[in-house]
DNA sequence: CATTGTTTGTGAAAATTTTCACAGACAAAT
DNA sequence: ATTTGTCTGTGAAAATTTTCACAAACAATG
């Protein structure tokens, strides 16, 4: 029911939500959270109708009930495993960024052709040889994989994890894989980004802001 | 009149299509380039309407003018300097992503806090320290920021790059940014990401793929 | 030269996403 | 207890994006 772009900001309510408990808040209006997310207040109250979060009117919402309803809506009850594909400096950069972060979404193991690399422990994750990655993929009932390596090698790193049993790929290599139409995909192409943002930045363009 | 999505199509398309000139084809349909695009025909030929180029019906679209099309639509006409705050391990992996790729779209200058990074060059690009960002960007006349700074410093490195000069930035860092309306910002948000796909890689998620 | 089959360019329809705007709820103030 | 002002939830409108579908173009074939 809820569309692609709806659970990307409520993952961003989420992340908005868990600093402002810290501060204290105990209830928050839809239009200062749409403030921090950089969106509208409808589309906040619109997003949080999608998962059947009730507010009060005139208080606002409960900041850790909402945080509650958007854990039971978003995260696997048993949790979920992730994969990396590619420990180079994007590889690393990846586990940094997630290493700890989420008990609930961790990254439980990376691959490498590079045979230095394997056998390392790197941010808490062990490094294993590429033709482990069903095997470990299986074992680790892994879901999700972050393919982080070379154009050339994309396509192949993508199958190999999905015969493993993944169902879901992040993918940073700029190539569009082509992949059983019942994997969900997701690209982050930073040459394209780039590209977007150098249009938008001459000064003969205008287009307002947003992602 | 483009919008924020045509163009980042057209920055695939034209990816796409400088793999096939080298292939040696002359021309392309627009359903060949969708297939390769992961769009469909109709969204290709739209996307072309909005440059303006023509086809030939039956022949299709003339692989080095649609490129040619492509340079003058989307690259500013003298090229546009990048400047990259923050070199840690997604620094890295950005400087090495765009090295000597297109000279149009450069990086020509690194910024970081660490006195260990500064003075050396890294993929053919200098790191400057972080007091020196307002002059090296207004000198070099770079118009576009990529952020790969922690959270906390996110900010404050925004605000900096435009009082440089910047008119765009990618950022990396997982918070939107607050920034002047007429800066167009492109958010990378890979833990958003990540979550997106666990979301839709759970078996009880069923949605199409795309990016 | 006519016919055939394929492809472009594009109005119009469909689908999707966002915003508007307001009834109903209710805390606070009087 | 009543009024006041603000906030939610949501139907409906607006805006945006994508797809449909077909006339016009034209290379290839006979």
């Amino acid at each position: 029911m809820a569309s692609e772009k709806t659970i990307g900001r409520l993952t961003l309510y989420r992340r908005i939500l868990n600093e402002t408990v810290l501060e204290g808040i105990e209830s928050i209006h839809s239009h200062t959270l749409a403030a921090k997310a950089g969106a509208s207040s409808a589309q906040v109250r619109r997003d949080l109708m999608e998962i059947g979060y009730v507010g009060h009117s005139r208080r606002g919402y409960d900041v850790m009930g909402l945080i509650e309803s958007l854990r039971e809506f978003l995260d696997a009850p048993g949790g979920q495993g992730v994969a990396l594909v590619g420990v180079g400096n994007l590889g690393r950069a990846v586990l940094a960024y997630f290493a700890g972060r989420r008990p609930s979404l961790a990254i439980r193991a990376a691959f490498d052709v590079d045979s230095q690399k394997v056998g390392r422990v790197v941010h808490g994750c062990r490094c294993w040889p590429m033709d482990k990655i069903e095997d470990v993929i299986a074992e680790e009932q892994i879901t999700t994989a972050v393919i982080a390596v070379p154009v050339a090698s994309a396509q192949d790193a993508a199958e190999r994890a999905i015969r493993g049993g993944v169902r879901g790929i992040l993918n940073f290599a700029p190539v569009p894989l082509d992949l059983p139409e019942d994997i969900h995909v997701e690209n982050i192409d930073m040459g394209m980004a780039l590209e977007k943002v150098a249009y938008f930045s001459r000064a003969d363009q205008t287009t307002d802001q947003t992602t």
